[in-house]
DNA sequence: TATGAATGAGGGTTCATTCAT
DNA sequence: AATGAATGAACCCTCATTCAT
């Protein structure tokens, strides 16, 4: 499945056979529909699968912090570290996306994504403002608003040449702060031990890989 | 052509058939080859000829205004009318945006056509900066997040069901307005009583294909 | 159909397409349907044609000679000079030789062709031994050797790169000569006035253009 | 491939179809492909394969013989027993000899076999000159002959109709003796009541796959 | 006499899928 | 659990042929 997952965010599920993912890892044809029903099954459970661990993720980050800027900060981060799995999925979504070619079980899956996205940011901002930490706006049209610039990020990184994701990712929060009034996001409150990586974002700025392996 | 975009937007390059092209415009296949050497040549020339035409819309739009605020009024309710041809050209560039897939004049186009946006943007921001009319701003990197942040508006709306296309692009020339300190950017002709959504977008041009179909 | 002889020569019939035969003379596919009832009928027509002008060919040989001697040297040069057409013919007549796929009238005209060569060959022969300058012997047996080896000479110049077709003509004479016992086959009786540029063969044994146009 | 040979050498390869090869082996159009790269390199190894083949019996009549008496005449009785398979290949030669129409390496095994085969001829002669059997001949020559005849009548019996192949053959044969000053090439064995025709063949080596079908 | 446009049939090739082992 | 061989359905593309002008 993950062979699959990169080939069919590289091209689309048409120019991807079967024989080229059997191939990828150095098996027979034959033995995919050992495992899968047909391609279909395989491009579903591909989907889902990796739906699931965006999720899991998702559930993670929630789990792991108190503080709404720390857990929008570290969503920011996340979408940086992980923004090539992540583009690959806006891609395959976007290819399963025509009408009538979608199965089902994948709408419901991508619903439910984009639904956790914009809830783990309008939950945060809501609990900011109710904090008395951000400036009153209308969560869930401001979560959208990053969730949808979010996508355009993936997909400028993906068309554009030469596009700078972490420039762009880093602009996006810069303008989500100021719009909720948060003048120094980070390091004010002096997060000790900040030995998780995804800390090193607020001080740091710039991340070893830059924009990813070309 | 217009045949051939419409089902390359709706699918990708390989699900769509030189059939289903043929079809959809009651001729044999056959003749398909008559006026295009491959499929692939269709396909670049489908795509030609598309950015052209956007690259024509928005030199009319840069012609039409003089004032800065006027035309970036205008750019914004022009993608919201031709929202739909321009879902499909992001569609697609997306899908031939995989390494060494994209042929390299088709490559050049999509860059002249993001280049032409961003310019358009920067050189009205630039434009109104000068006059006194905008606050300084980076004018560079405002307008590549407007444009990005417009690819992320049509890949929701492809993406997401129920995605209000119009109101994402209405709260993104809000922030822009904002941004820049154009408190009343359209009360200059003062047309009271806007209660219709629709009617916001103050200033009109003509469209040359209204989206429709759908 | 010069321009079809050529290519059906070059090629085959199933490869040379009507727009080759077309495009090779500057005209319009659909002309040739004007003149020609169908791919087959123009075929026919070419190949009919060329049988026939070679059949006219040796017809001007018979009526020009009356020695048999220079007759048949002048069939030799003959097959030097247009070995070039003569090579396409045969060509052409194996290409249609395969079962079924001969029309009938191709191959009656095939037939007459070879017909009339042995016969040229066995009368001139014939008449040599009557008039006592040729050695005895069987005629009929000895005309259908030389054109059998007259074709391998053909399709050795087609098949086999650096063929020289003229030192095998020249070979194929001498061992004729040698066989019917004509020791000095040519120039013996001081023929006067060779203006004709077929005479001039005899003595320079070289020929211009030696084996043709590569 | 012994199927492909057969419709190769009946008609030529732009009218024998895939499906023709696969039907008459009763498989499945895309079985080939399994096999094959494409249609070119099934023809490539095709030919590559008969060619093979002759250049193996062609060795092992070297091996056969010592006396170039005997060799000489066994490969006269090779030719008239292979006749079959050795005018598909010429023809299939033929067939493929138009400018840049045949690849390279088909080229290279169409020159080793006729090189071969001229030399088998020329080695015998000058084995048999030099052991004062034969008279002094220019002995290239005299094989090119010999091969050029035998292209001959490979050829005619493909276009002539009731072309008698075996009398051709033993007529080349007696003059080729008649040359080299040989009288009775094959009275060493002393076989009498030679009344059958195909019995003047004195030596017979072992047929591979007796000519057969037709 | 000549052309551009159109079509139906078919050919080479690919691919998802299955079967026997 | 794994593979080689086999198949039917399609797909891209070509070509002989026709039609309207």
């Amino acid at each position: 499945m993950s062979a699959a997952l990169d080939l069919f965010a590289e091209r689309d599920f048409a120019s991807v056979t079967i024989k080229d993912i059997a191939q990828s890892i150095g098996v027979n044809t034959a033995l995919i529909y050992y495992y899968f029903d047909s391609k279909e099954d395989l491009f579903r459970e591909t989907i889902e699968n990796a739906v699931g661990q965006a999720l899991d993720n998702y559930k993670n980050l929630r789990e792991k912090h108190d503080d709404p800027v720390d857990l929008i900060n570290d969503w920011f981060y996340n979408n940086l570290q992980l923004s090539e799995p992540i583009r690959k999925l806006v891609k395959i979504m976007l290819d399963s996306a025509g009408p009538r070619t979608r199965p089902p079980r994948v709408d419901t899956m991508i619903k439910q994504f984009y639904d956790e996205e914009c809830s783990i940011l309008s939950d945060c901002i809501r609990r900011g403002m109710s904090q008395g930490a951000f400036q009153k706006v209308n969560a869930d049209r401001l979560a959208l608003f990053v969730s949808t610039h979010l996508d355009g990020i993936m997909v400028a990184a993906m068309i554009r040449p030469n596009y700078d994701i972490e420039a762009a990712i880093s602009e996006l929060r810069q303008l989500l702060w100021k719009h909720l009034g948060v003048t120094r996001s980070n390091k004010k409150r002096s997060t000790p031990a900040q030995s998780d990586k995804s800390m090193k974002w607020h001080l740091r700025g710039k991340i070893g890989r830059s924009t990813a392996k070309s």
